[in-house]
DNA sequence: CGGCCTATTGACGCTACTCAACATGAGTGG
DNA sequence: CCACTCATGTTGAGTAGCGTCAATAGGCCG
């Protein structure tokens, strides 16, 4: 509050931020980056716990992860929730709400996150005027898309094993991408997170865990996951095959 | 080949198309939809089995579905397919594509079927021009993404008997919007094509079918499904609670 | 009419859920 | 610092829902 003078000082920006090549900023050059700067607005850190927004709430802006990570939820009319996705940084929250007028699930933070937020008008105005912005924003929705396909083939066709197994390979290759350790990361949601989000009971996913240890695949301490054996657990999520369920080409 | 002459005569428009208010010229005004249509490829009808694109082809268009009705497949390793949408006149095809280079599913009609062809380039200069096509596109791109989660919560939490259910209903009412009946249809595709959807197998399919007839929900003879107990299959849906899961609001 | 594909029905078994007890760690207050 | 409580995670036993396998019935087309 009392230190506006020195929010200049450590503000970001995209041209300094780690995950433009991820995030919307890709493939753009110093001027247009400029210009996407002027619409972000970073925010206030979230709390764990804490929603960015709510289903049914007002739509008006599109959320960049900055930290942290976030999980995306759809409340059910019996009072369960389908976990439908979890962002880490550089991972666009809302798009299910363009060209409406309400948010159609709810983001929650899973630990302490910071996002920047990118209020969707200028957004489609930026858009119009710098031609590799849209193409970045619609490569990122396609790609949304894309990745709830494989989802669907997860939960419609995989076993409990298979899909716990794909889900740590997923984690393993989105750590990597942001500059993290492949093979020793913290998962930041719970068991519980993980069996809604995989369609299964938190007792498939610990006991398909404690099996992976037993087989020296993965080493679980509470959140902190060691891959032991790559190309086994590549195997146990099938994929080796000729594409990659999950993983888009590298970039 | 020889009418060149006559084919602006049967040449079909977005002005006169019925499915305006459900597709992309949805809030657009006359001067606008001319030019919508000046870039959109009327092309031969497809027969049944036919694909309008396989994974891997290509990217160059976006396709809306003008008549009949057509799946889309994700392909797997080990040579088992997963559908992940059916498509009814109105809705588009390939937003899973844009800003990449290739089809990242295919697409194959579930009987004789006419698509439109939207150039994405010229789509994407149009959307420029005109905002409410923009917002058009992007509410259709919401929508999809928004029903994907929607199956995603189906795949995940609900039992054999809900999903089926939910899916006849979700007919019912996608057909109701097309100016169909809502409660006598012809189904497009086979037992095997539901059962792929919904993540079951074919005869888990086919007895609950025999069940809902027996309790009188619906009756079913080979392809046509008669709805006799609207209320019963909401409430065998889950669709009764607070808001209706996969139907969004009625337009 | 005969062959083929789709759909139905039945018997059986397995995967993963449910229920329940227990373990472990984190946070709290004395 | 320790005891207490609560949240989170693990493990075990029993079971149900749904998949698999197999046989049969019904439509469609040449």
């Amino acid at each position: 509050m009392s230190q506006v003078v020195n929010l200049k000082s450590v503000k970001a920006t995209c041209q300094s931020c780690s995950l433009s090549r991820l995030c919307l900023p890709r493939g753009l050059h110093d001027e247009e980056l400029e210009r996407l700067d002027r619409i972000v607005q970073r925010k206030r850190p979230l709390t764990k716990g804490e929603a960015l927004f709510h289903v049914g709430q007002p739509f008006h802006s599109l959320f960049a992860v900055r930290s942290g990570s976030i999980k995306v939820v759809l409340p059910t009319s019996h009072g369960e929730e389908q976990i439908v996705g979890f962002h880490l940084p550089g991972e666009l929250l809302g798009l299910d709400a363009m060209g409406h007028d309400a948010h159609h699930c709810t983001a929650i933070a899973l630990e302490t996150s910071s996002v920047c937020e990118l209020p969707y008008h200028q957004m489609q105005e930026l858009c119009k005027q710098i031609p590799s912005l849209n193409d970045q924003l619609m490569s990122l929705i396609s790609d949304e898309i894309a990745g709830e396909h494989e989802m669907l083939l997860m939960l419609g066709k995989k076993t409990a094993e298979v899909r716990l197994a794909a889900f740590m390979a997923n984690l393993s290759v989105r750590f990597h991408r942001r500059g993290f350790s492949s093979t020793e990361f913290n998962l930041p949601m719970s068991r519980h997170d993980i069996a809604n989000y995989l369609g299964l009971a938190v007792e498939t996913v610990s006991r398909l865990f404690t099996r992976f240890q037993e087989e020296g695949v993965i080493e679980v301490h509470r959140r902190l996951v060691q891959i032991r054996d790559r190309d086994r657990l590549w195997e146990l999520a099938e994929m080796g095959g000729p594409q990659c369920p999950g993983v888009r080409a590298d970039n």
